[in-house]
DNA sequence: AACCAGTTTAGAACAATTCAAAAGAGATTC
DNA sequence: GAATCTCTTTTGAATTGTTCTAAACTGGTT
């Protein structure tokens, strides 16, 4: 995942479309365009708002409703992951490895904390009749 | 903190009076009900409609514009913590000893996890002019 | 080209929360 | 115990983030 080789525009577009047909769902032009901003480079963490800015930026003309069904979907079929640190903003994160997150509360800038990194244990067994689905870690930073 | 007497009704209500007082609030009939209703007995994670319908029912007229400040007031006085398990809904826990939470995303139910149980270890340290203020872990259960 | 199921769109609807202005109530002083 | 001052509460409107709805559209197939 780190380890990523960086594509040309064009082999770029190819994998984007392949990767959202291989998602279950149809490549139509918004949902190519969605994901060629999201998986271009790095690990990414967006909010539907400024995803749907973004767009918008680079000619991209796509509702807000479809950003956030885009968001939901690509989450669903386990290309993103919904991180949860603030009540009232949803955030996707295209690092859908184990890993955690600092928060930077002041400016709500989420950065990636490799999943390596921090060691959870002694994580007591959930009430019968329920599963972990998962761990979350939320490291909440200020101004020193 | 758990190993905490049970008080009769009329001691409560004066400590209660005192708990506000001594966050720096001016112990007013609505802080005081809603201590009374928050610091009653064992802990409690309660959201602003939630708390502003049981007071209702307790007969305590209160404005929700009054609950959500109270929370906030009382969190910000070391009362409460805020708990963000849910984009779109805040919780407050009366809790606000070092511990975690088993958050049941089925039904939006959460439950304590004792704070000497879970061990986070290996947090990095945060970047450059950043300090840690706390380090949340939310334990994700869903129906076996 | 025609067709159908799945998609997108704009705008209305919603839910949680905050805001603003006016009325109310502790605390303090006389 | 009334006047007063400041902090609180209230109501209802406003905001914000998100979802819904119905109609228009489009990718894929025939």
């Amino acid at each position: 995942m780190s380890a990523m080789r960086k594509k040309s525009g064009k082999e770029h577009m190819e994998t984007t479309g392949a990767k959202v047909r291989a998602a279950g769902l149809r490549p139509t032009r918004q949902r190519i365009a969605l994901a060629g901003l999201l998986f271009r480079n790095e690990d990414r963490h967006v909010t539907a708002e400024a995803l749907h800015e973004e767009a918008a930026k680079a000619g991209v003309r796509v509702s807000l409703a479809t950003v956030y069904n885009t968001l939901h979907q690509f989450t669903q079929a386990g290309l993103l992951n919904e991180v949860v640190v603030d009540s009232g903003c949803a955030y996707f994160d295209t690092n859908i490895g184990e890993h955690q997150h600092f928060y930077v509360e002041e400016n709500g800038e989420l950065i990636d904390i490799p999943g390596e990194t921090i060691s959870v244990s002694n994580v007591p067994a959930p009430p019968k009749g329920m599963a972990v689905d998962r761990v979350d870690v939320v490291v909440r930073i200020k101004r020193a």
